[in-house]
DNA sequence: ACTATTTGTAAAGCTAACTTTACTTTTGGT
DNA sequence: ACCAAAAGTAAAGTTAGCTTTACAAATAGT
């Protein structure tokens, strides 16, 4: 799973503290996402898209490994 | 979370076993999805977007317990 | 009515998602 | 160089996703 979080942060100039407030998660949850440390709730990447306003597929990509 | 793979599911007339197989689960994970026991990872949820053609957005929604 | 397929569910077990606390490293501004 | 904010990471604990096995209930075809 490659994700789009980090960029997504960035256009909506947003820490990661900031985002994990708005979605209601903790910071090390945002952190560990973007660092590919563990793939998401379906229910968070619904959250993510909302906030960046993109679809859940442009923010989250399947790759060889799922 | 509400879904609509069942739905999905009689539009390609999948049964859960042949579905589950398609994605590589076990038939009681589609099963329990579908009767609300519990949210899939966003991997499952790209791969049954994948089958049905369809965003995820379609597919999964947020409610009010979210 | 009989049989086969499909669906629902349950229990036990394993792994991954997520939390909190806490510490280190990096980045940016002055 | 100094300080503050942001990001990375780690350990321990809890919960949820997923598996296998197994059985019961519902549906469908003949």
């Amino acid at each position: 799973m490659k994700n789009r979080i980090k960029v997504g942060r960035a256009e909506r100039d947003l820490s990661q503290a900031d985002l994990a407030e708005r979605i209601g998660v903790s910071r090390q949850t945002i952190n560990s996402i973007e660092t590919g440390r563990y793939v998401p709730s379906t229910i968070l990447a619904l959250k993510l898209a909302q906030v960046f306003e993109k679809p859940v597929e442009e923010l989250f990509q399947l790759d060889e490994t799922d």
